[in-house]
DNA sequence: ATGAAAGCGCTAACAC
DNA sequence: GTGTTAGCGCTTTCAT
C-alpha cells in the first residue's frame, strides 16, 4: 500500500505535463491554462492521487496546522470553545491539534516540544502553571506565534484575557437589583486565573453593594470535576441561607443542582441560581438559566484575526497585544426572580 | 524566526561531527560512540535544537499520527474515550488528531482526505453513514490501516462493535428481578448502530420477560443533545407510568433528571434509573446513579493492541477482525430500587 | 564508528 | 505557459 501511493510526477506523467506543470494545476496557480489544469485534474482523480503533506510542509515551510493545549477538553467549557474554533480554522484552510494537559506541568512542556517539533504554524494556549520558570522560559523561545488565553504569564505575548471582573459584577449588579442581600458562589478554587479572579471579583462585587461577604456563602470545591453537593446541602440548609447564588458550569453546576432538587427548592421561586458558562448538560433545563457566557463565536474570531496578524507579514515585532475580552450576561428571566419574604 | 530554527547541519557542525553521525546520535542508534553522542547532545541542547517532523515522517514513511473521526467530541462519552485513547496512545508515542464531524457526510469525507494527506499511521472512525456508496469506498481504498468503531459499514474492516444486545439485557434483567414491570427507554432515535441496537435490544428484553412493550414508554429524542424534558413529563404524569428507566447519558439525561426533579420523584424511591454511559455531570450524583458503561480503559487497551498489529509487519493481509465488546452494568445500588406498590 | 551521498515528494526559482 | 532544477531537513545506505 506504501508502494501504492501515487505521487504528483505520477500525475505528471500520465497527464503528459512536467511535474512543475502538474504542481502549478494542483494548487490553482494563476499561470497554467485551462487544458493543462483539466488534464491534470483528470490524471490525479483518475490515480486517486493525494499530495503528501509531509512533502508540501517541509518545502513550504508551513503546515497549515494550529494547535491548541487546554487543560481538560472534557471540560463542556472549552469542549465548545474547541469545536467554534475548529470550525473556523478549518474554513481557513488550517487543522486543529489540539492536546490534554490536566493541568500537569510536565506534560504542558511536552505538548509544546512536541508543538514544535512538528512546526505548528501558531498556538493557542491555556497553560495551568502561570509562573513556572521553566515553562515561561520555553514558551518566549517558541519559534512560531501564538496566543496565550485568560492566563497571566510572566512572559508578554499576545493576551486575551477573559472580564471576570465585570462579568461577575454584571450578575451581582442583577441579582442585588432584585433584592438579593445574600448572594453565594460555587465555583472551583483553581489556582490559575479563571479561579482567582472570579473569587476576587464577586468579593469586589458584593462589598461593593454593601453586602456582607460571609464566608459561608462561599463553596469552592478543589477541581471542577469536584463534587458540591455536600457543601451546597449545607450552605443551602442555613436559616439564613443565600437566596441567590451564582456557580460554575461543570461538575460543580450538576452537583449543586443536585443539592437543589434533593432539599426540594425550586428555581427560582426558592432560590435564583446563575450558571458561569453555558454548559450543554443544562442547555435545555427548565427553567432556562441565566448564564455569563463567553460569545464562542466572537472569540473565535478574535482568536483567528489576532494570530492570522501574526501569522502575515505584519507580524514585524508589533507590541504583544493585551486585549480584554467582555463575558455577556444572558438573562434567561426565567431562573431569578426576586427573593421572597 | 524561521531562519532562526536550527537544523541537525547546525548540530552536527558545532559538534564537529558529520551530519550523518549526528542524526545516529540523536536517534540512539547503536554503532555511535559514547563520546559522539555525548558531544552531539550537548551541542543540540546548547542550539535548543528540535528535530524537524515533516522531514522526518517524509524520509522514514512515518507521522507518527493517529487520526480520530467521531460524530461529536463535546459528546460527554466521546470526550472521555479520546482523552483515555490519547493516554494511551502517547505513551507508545503517537500524537492523535481528532475530528468532528457532527454526523455530516462531507465533512467524514473531507476528514479522511484531509487524514490520508497527512499521512497519518492509522485511524480509528465511527461514521455516521453507514451505508452510504462513496464513503464505504473511499473507506475501501484507504492507503493506511483503519479500525471502525460500532458501526456496520459496507466495506469489511477491523471492526470493533459494542454488545448493546448484551448489555441492554442486563439492566433489563436486572429491572426485572427487582419487580419492575414498567420498563421505560429514553435515548436519541439515531440512524446509526448504537440508536438502532439499543432500541431493539430493549424491545427484545423487554418481550423475553414477557412484559407489555407499551410505545408510551419510549421517549425518543431526535438526537443526543434534544431535549427530553416533555415527553419524559408526560411519560411519568401517566397512571401506570414506568417505574423504572433507562436514559442515554448524554443531554437527554440531564433533561430526564430535571423532568424528575421537576415532578418531585425520588430516585429510587419513586422511580429507578440507569444511566447509559458514565456521563461526567453525573459521576457525583446523589444517589449514585447505576450505569451500563464501557470501560475506557480496556477499549484503549483493545484499540492500540489491534492497531499495532496492522501496524507491525504481522498485517499481511490477515481477514478482517470483528470483535464484540462488552458493556459493563455498574450497580450502583442506590439508583434502583424494587417498584413500590 | 564515521563521513559522503542519495533521495523521500513537493514547491518555487529560474530559464525559455 | 511550460520544463528544468535546486533544495526543504532528515534517515539511511554505502563506503571506508
Amino acid at each position: 500500500m506504501a508502494s501504492g501511493r501515487r505521487t504528483i510526477k505520477d500525475v505528471a506523467r500520465l497527464a503528459g505535463v512536467s511535474l512543475g506543470s502538474a504542481s502549478r494545476a494542483l494548487s490553482g496557480a494563476n499561470n497554467v491554462s485551462e487544458d493543462t489544469i483539466a488534464r491534470v485534474q483528470r490524471a490525479a482523480a483518475s490515480l486517486r492521487y493525494r499530495p503528501n503533506h509531509a512533502a508540501r510542509s517541509l518545502r513550504s515551510r508551513s503546515t497549515k496546522t494550529i494547535g491548541c493545549m487546554f487543560s481538560d477538553l472534557s471540560n463542556p467549557l472549552y469542549a465548545r470553545l474547541f469545536g467554534t474554533l475548529e470550525d473556523r480554522l478549518a474554513r481557513e484552510g488550517y487543522v486543529t491539534l489540539i492536546s490534554n494537559t490536566s493541568n500537569q506541568l510536565d506534560r504542558e512542556i511536552r505538548t509544546l516540544k512536541l508543538f514544535t517539533e512538528r512546526g505548528l504554524d501558531a498556538l493557542i494556549i491555556a497553560p495551568a502553571h502561570e509562573r513556572n520558570r521553566e515553562l515561561n522560559e520555553f514558551i518566549e523561545h517558541l519559534p512560531m506565534p501564538y496566543l496565550i488565553l485568560d492566563r497571566e504569564m510572566l512572559v508578554k505575548a499576545d493576551t486575551i484575557l477573559f472580564d471576570h471582573a465585570a462579568g461577575i459584577a454584571q450578575v451581582v449588579d442583577h441579582l442585588a437589583e432584585l433584592g438579593h442581600t445574600r448572594i453565594g458562589l460555587v465555583t472551583a478554587n483553581l489556582k490559575s486565573r479563571p479561579g482567582r479572579r472570579r473569587i476576587a471579583a464577586f468579593k469586589a462585587a458584593v462589598r461593593a453593594h454593601g453586602l456582607k461577604l460571609s464566608d459561608e456563602n462561599l463553596v469552592l470545591p478543589e477541581s471542577s470535576m469536584s463534587s458540591a453537593y455536600d457543601d451546597v446541602i449545607k450552605m443551602l440548609s442555613r436559616k439564613d441561607r443565600p437566596t441567590s447564588i451564582i456557580v460554575q458550569g461543570t461538575g460543580v453546576l450538576s452537583s449543586t443542582m443536585n443539592a437543589i432538587a434533593r432539599l426540594g427548592l425550586r428555581i427560582p421561586d426558592d432560590i435564583s441560581l446563575v450558571s458561569i458558562g453555558r454548559a450543554d448538560f443544562i442547555l435545555n433545563h427548565v427553567p432556562a438559566i441565566s448564564t455569563l457566557r463567553v460569545d464562542y463565536e466572537k472569540l473565535s474570531e478574535e482568536i483567528t484575526a489576532r494570530l492570522f496578524e501574526r501569522l502575515g507579514n505584519g507580524n514585524g515585532r508589533k507590541p504583544p497585544l493585551r486585549r480584554l475580552f467582555p463575558y455577556v450576561f444572558e438573562v434567561r428571566g426565567s431562573s431569578t426572580a426576586p427573593p421572597r419574604e
